[in-house]
DNA sequence: ATTCATGCAAAGGGTTTGCAGGAAA
DNA sequence: TTTCCTGCAAACCCTTTGCATGAAT
């Protein structure tokens, strides 16, 4: 655990949005001037391969999100914003109906679509 | 509704595969050779918005889904491959959680994570 | 004639990687 | 020393865009 690392870590908790790596090497950034994309990157990597981080896929790009209790994601269609969804698990939701493909299933993703409350103005008055 | 656009959609339709605009582009390049790579992303956008067809983002990277119906997907984790998961629609699962953040919601979307028959192998002697 | 979509190629955004230098064991 | 990580820059992949041509109304 690197310095780098462990500030990459300590920017991404603190907030509660879902950075992009580029979001992140800025706040990064504001404490080691010195620091590159490609060790945010690498971080990242590694962090998330140690279940320390999430990583989400919004919009072709990668999200990130320093919260891995188990909880849900809501993303805005105007503006690509994604909020955490905490609530019930969906513990009814069994898993067993993977079975259909032969896949071992390991768990599950849940992500709501919406408007978030600055773009639902624009989208009702759009149409 | 062009050649180009409605070739794009009968290969996509075609597979039950999810392909991304790239392996589409050849599919299609198949049935037109000339057909370019531009146009194959600027169509699928198209169909896109007109709900024709559905846009998976899977590793910062964008699939297509020519089925439209509700139904799910497994991705693995091993080889990053996506198969459909049909099964019995969330009824239970209400919409209603999402006043949590204001959201205006719209839809859900339900991923499941696992590997796939050729994967699992791997990762059991890997570990 | 006008409009819109195409093919092509260049540009753009996001991510990965090779390499030499630097920190830690 | 050896190992691993870093900063930097170049490379890479995916996607979008400008432009002149071409098809269709």
């Amino acid at each position: 655990m690197t310095r780098q690392r462990q500030v990459i870590l300590e920017e991404l908790r603190k907030v509660d949005c879902h950075p992009t790596a580029d979001e992140l090497y800025l706040m990064v950034r504001s404490r080691l001037p010195r620091v590159s994309l490609g060790t945010v990157y690498r971080n990242l990597d590694v962090l998330f391969r140690n279940g320390e981080i999430q990583k989400l896929d919004a919009g072709g790009q990668h999200r990130f999100d320093g919260d891995v209790r188990n909880h849900y994601h809501v993303r805005c269609q105007g503006c690509g914003r994604i909020d955490d969804v905490f609530g019930e698990a969906l513990e009814a939701l069994a898993m067993p109906r993977s079975s259909a493909h032969d896949y071992e299933i390991t768990g599950y993703r849940l992500e709501f679509d919406g408007l978030c409350p600055a773009c639902v103005p624009q989208a009702e008055g759009g149409e």
